[in-house]
DNA sequence: GAGTATGTTATATG
DNA sequence: GCATATAACATACT
């Protein structure tokens, strides 16, 4: 489910359908996906409250309440559905907000990787984890200045939210595909102008399927998510999609499109001598 | 049973 | 201590 995009789409439906509403019973079904607080807590911390706006930043999702934020991350499997009071919980539900309407906001998440948490504000969430720049906001000049001084691929950069926060495995691949740029390619060997290339394409990706709400059939073609596996014909023509991993993690490809460039120096570490 | 899966982080290694 | 790579987490599906 949960990439930047996937992330935006839950943010709109929490904007949708729970805005203006008053939580009348907060509910923990499973305390192993909370995360830096109790059931005790959320529940002081959400009782009563008023959604008041939902917000993200990368993969992080905040519900915003009167006093203080709660922060959502969807992991793996996460999901957060709104329904009526008639409606049953979905299989893997682990906890949800009752609002005085009767609507339910419930976290699913079959694998339970993902987390809710409190936090007083977004900013002291994001320095406190250490996120880089979202990735629909960031420049090709910060981007840039991460890739110039690091040894690693350019694919696990992208999915280092250190470096810059939202991208996951599928779009690093499609944005590597639209970049023409191997997952394997050092990030040192980037450049400036590739950074700002990659750049763009990140915020072309993303938005592309925020327009589509993450429907990757519906997505124009060109794009590698609509069919992204061994074997299938590249988007542009030009050869069948490889997979390799990258970091522990499958990497689809088009090894016409995007040829590895072998190699420039490592970039070299403070103190080092010749 | 084996292998795979949209994420993060603790642990290992050099 | 730092940069980097890998294992582990829990569950479902092919």
């Amino acid at each position: 489910m949960p990439e930047l995009p996937e992330v935006e789409m839950v943010r709109r439906r929490i904007e949708a359908r729970c805005l203006g509403k008053v939580i009348s019973e907060a509910k923990v079904l499973d305390v192993s996906i909370l995360d830096g607080t109790t059931a005790i807590e959320l529940r002081r911390a959400a009782e009563g409250r008023e959604v008041q706006g939902a917000l993200r930043y990368g993969k992080q999702l905040f519900i915003e309440l009167d006093d203080g934020l709660v922060a959502v991350h969807l992991g793996m499997t996460g999901d957060v559905l709104v329904l009526g009071d008639d409606v049953s919980p979905p299989k893997h539900a682990r906890a949800w907000l009752r609002f005085d309407d009767g609507d339910v906001l419930v976290y699913d998440d079959p694998r339970k990787f993902g987390s809710i948490g409190l936090t007083a504000s977004i900013r002291g969430f994001v320095s406190a984890h250490g996120l880089g720049p979202d990735a629909l906001v960031a420049t090709g000049r910060q981007l840039g200045e991460s890739m110039s001084r690091s040894n690693r691929s350019v694919k696990s950069l992208l999915l280092d939210q250190h470096v810059l926060a939202g991208i996951g495995n599928l779009y690093a691949d499609e944005v590597l595909f639209q970049a023409r740029v191997h997952p394997l390619q050092p990030a040192s060997s980037i450049g400036e102008t590739g950074a700002r290339d990659l750049a763009r394409k990140i915020r072309t990706v993303l938005r592309a399927s925020i327009a589509v709400e993450t429907d990757f059939g519906r997505l124009p073609n060109g794009f590698l998510l609509k069919e992204r596996e061994e074997g299938a014909r590249c988007p542009r023509g030009n050869g069948r999609i490889a997979m390799l991993r990258v970091g522990g993690r499958s990497s689809y490809h088009c090894p016409v499109c995007q040829p590895l460039f072998r190699s420039m120096a490592p970039v070299r570490r403070r103190g080092k001598r010749i």
